[in-house]
DNA sequence: TTATTAAACGATAATTATTCTCTTTTAAAA
DNA sequence: TTTTAAAAGAGAATAATTATCGTTTAATAA
């Protein structure tokens, strides 16, 4: 992603661009495995040694409220960020931390047939995201 | 769920039986809808006062561990817990901090032929749990 | 270009859920 | 009953995240 693209996808959701947001935005992109704030916040004080810590912090709630990035939580640790944000679903390793996207247009397709058929009973569907747990078979 | 019941749990898992585990089991299926660790310690003080926090996050660590609850994590707050251990999934409430159960072996049946079909490529899958974002259009 | 101002940032203190440490108690087996 | 490893209790420690508040800056318009 470019940054007059970043700087587009800030514009066009009213916020400001400054360095910072423009600095971490490219951080979770280039970091694209579901960094933690803290992996942010080290990438990142290599260019920008003075930004502070809650300002990560800020901003990553400001995007993430705007839908430029999104959150990830496991059952383990800490909140982690996203740079994709169109939907998919995630592979969890059921004995580390590794985490991958999984993207299955087919699913999607199929899932969505399934919920235009049943409906749920007092709930109206937005989103459905798949926690997929079980082994990774190659190394990383 | 009888107090025998919860014994036997325990003793199949080779975990001994001790009043605070029970109490804390107890409250975990009475308080039914994915209770905090802060709920939990709150309603067992009633009854044992005398329980300390720390005992109550190692008991419901050697709970999950051994399969007797889940651990459910939002995108929002702090770890919740779950005394419903067969596979199933949640609604999320897509602006408030309310989770439901969702039961439906139809799905997980749907799920289990598709992913049959369909391997994920260096992945063995274990377990798939949706989580289904929405809003709810009833009042709990 | 400069002035204005609301939004954003920086520094650091505060918060708080969870974990650690260490001593005491207890459940279960011999 | 004795033994002992596991569990519980008490409270301090940890650390991710949030709050506070004074300063700076991006965006707008004169």
């Amino acid at each position: 992603m470019q940054i007059t693209e970043i700087k587009d996808k800030l514009v066009n959701k009213g916020l400001k661009i400054t360095p910072q947001r423009i600095a971490i935005l490219e951080a979770i992109i280039k970091l694209n495995n579901h960094p933690t704030a803290e992996n942010i916040i080290e990438y990142i004080r290599k260019n920008h040694p003075n930004i502070a810590t809650a300002t990560v912090y800020k901003v990553l709630d400001a995007l993430a409220e705007n839908n430029l990035i999104m959150k990830v939580k496991t059952d383990r640790d800490f909140m982690r960020y996203d740079a994709i944000i169109e939907t998919h679903h995630h592979l969890y390793c059921s004995d580390s931390d590794r985490i991958e996207d999984y993207h299955d247009d087919d699913l999607n397709k199929m899932l969505e047939r399934y919920f235009k058929e049943k409906e749920i009973q007092g709930f109206k569907i937005e989103d459905i995201k798949l926690q997929i747990i079980g082994k990774f078979t190659n190394e990383k």
